[in-house]
DNA sequence: GCCAACGTTGGC
DNA sequence: GCCAACGTTGGC
C-alpha cells in the first residue's frame, strides 16, 4: 500500500484547520501540477494513510497522519473566478484538476523537522525520500511503506 | 527578502 | 519541438 506525504503552508491551511472541520475532514483543493495531480486521480485510494507536513513556516516538519476519505473527484475550485486557484482551462464538462478529501486521523506527538530527517538524510530508509531530495517541489507524493515506518519510528 | 529549482508558456 | 522568459515554491 502506497502512503503519501501532504504538503501545506499552515498560514494558509495548517492542521489545526483540518482538526477544526467538521469530521475532521475537508478537500485537498487547489493543486494545479499534473504529476501531483495524477498521483491522486489514479494512485490514490481510500483509507490510505498520508503524512501532513508544514512547509514555509519557521519549523517546516511532519505534524500529522491523515486518511483518505475520498477518492479522487473534480477540483470545483478551478471553476470559481473569485478563488486563488481559479482556472479558466478547467472545463466543468472535462474537468482538468482533481482534488481527494482527507480526515485527521492524528496530531503527532511532536514535529518531525525537516532539519532532523535531513540529518538523516543519509540512512538508507530515507535515501529516496522526496522531502530529503534537492528541488522536490510537488504538493503531494507518494511515500513507501519503508519511509512511512522509518519516519513515523523517530516520533 | 533572497535565491535556487523547476514547471509552464509562448514565440519561432 | 526547442528554449528563453517568466512565475511559483519553499528553505533559509
Amino acid at each position: 500500500m502506497t502512503c503519501w506525504l501532504f504538503k501545506s503552508e499552515p498560514d494558509v491551511f495548517g492542521i489545526d484547520d483540518l482538526a477544526a472541520q467538521p469530521g475532521q475532514t475537508d478537500h485537498w483543493d487547489g493543486v494545479r501540477n499534473y504529476q501531483a495531480r495524477n498521483f491522486m486521480r489514479d494512485r490514490m485510494k481510500k483509507g490510505e494513510l498520508g503524512f501532513f507536513y508544514h512547509s514555509n513556516t519557521k519549523v517546516p516538519g511532519i505534524v500529522g497522519i491523515v486518511e483518505i476519505a475520498r477518492e479522487g473527484y473534480p477540483d470545483h475550485t478551478a471553476f470559481d473566478p473569485e478563488d486563488p486557484h481559479y482556472d479558466p482551462k478547467s472545463d466543468p464538462d472535462n474537468p482538468r484538476w482533481i482534488m481527494v478529501d482527507v480526515k485527521l486521523v492524528r496530531k503527532l506527538e511532536r514535529t518531525i523537522t525537516l532539519t532532523e530527517l535531513k540529518e538523516l538524510a543519509g540512512r538508507p530508509e530515507l535515501a529516496e525520500f522526496p522531502l530529503v531530495r534537492k528541488g522536490n517541489r510537488l504538493s503531494v507524493m507518494p511515500v513507501t511503506e519503508e519511509q512511512w515506518e522509518f519516519v513515523l519510528g523517530l516520533e
